[in-house]
DNA sequence: GTAATACCTATAGCGACTAGAGGTTCAAGT
DNA sequence: ACTTGAACCTCTAGTCGCTATAGGTATTAC
């Protein structure tokens, strides 16, 4: 029988980071660096000062691995937590957040289509040539090349 | 009559980091930055030891922001100077850089468009009570609500 | 001459991890 | 009981593309 620390009850099932990690689909840096920044609270640890878990910090870190899925801040999961922890509280700024989350996602999308939408000209119009006739460059050259006048969306549209 | 250091000559028509940023739609910073990664070349100094710019830096950093517009990341906009350098070489390259990245920015909208529509979902389906009744946190709390079985997009699908 | 503005360098910070160094603990096999 | 190898620990630095300070110097307008 494993030795535990005084902290550790003896009937709850504990598992190691390891598979907390495989668990939920993350690393364990990143469960370490989740505990770090205070989305997870800081676990238990056996002896030997390893973390240990229960089922429920699988359910917590699932809960974060998948709002990021959805690409919500790390902010907003904080906040997604939070909420989650009172269920007896009001879901309107549950809504709210997942709203202004939907309204950002769909501003992405219309920046990166008007993107694409002129990636697709230039290439198209490029005859393939030697580079001093290329339209690529050319329209990188000079922006009155394009169809949209404003900027395309911003250096950030990817990463 | 202003003087100039050698490297100077009198008959061009020289002008400051923060016109040459205005003209090119970014900040002095970013030239600053710019000319330390070595995507512009250093520029030559005044006797005063700031940077003089003349027409050709404000037609490439142009270009530089441009096809960071586009998205195009640093290293690719590297790459895409390099070429815009040899005219007379064939735009190939050229032509399968934008390629690449006209499939990346499609792939980034497919998986936006997938977070998307399951967003709308699980906001249409919130019938406005308590956070116990949420659907929204249903739906992060389980992956199993969502209709697509796979990750939504990674962590990465903003920024 | 003076005051406001523009410029300089160097360094640190952002978000959300990821990777590495250098050490300790655990679990399994002999 | 011993050894090996995997898993774990902490701490620090790196990624990307800037942005923002701090603390100083130069230029320009009045």
């Amino acid at each position: 029988m494993k030795k535990l620390s005084p902290a550790l009850s003896t009937t709850e099932h504990y598992i190691g980071i390891g598979e907390l990690a495989r668990e939920s689909g993350c690393k364990p840096e990143t469960v370490r660096y989740y505990e770090r920044i205070g989305l997870l609270p800081s676990a238990p640890r056996n002896e030997g000062n390893q973390r240990r878990y229960t089922a429920s910090a699988i359910r917590r870190l699932t809960f974060i691995r998948h709002a990021r899925d959805f690409g919500f801040s790390v902010e907003a999961v904080r906040e997604l937590l939070k909420m989650a922890d009172y269920p007896a509280m009001p879901c309107e700024e549950v809504d709210t957040l997942a709203k202004h989350h939907l309204a950002e996602v769909e501003a992405r999308i219309a920046r990166l289509t008007a993107v694409r939408d002129e990636l697709q000209r230039m290439i198209n119009q490029c005859a393939g040539g030697n580079i001093g006739q290329c339209h690529i460059i050319d329209v990188l050259s000079d922006h009155r090349l394009c169809e949209h006048p404003g900027p395309h969306g911003g250096a950030d549209v990817l990463r």
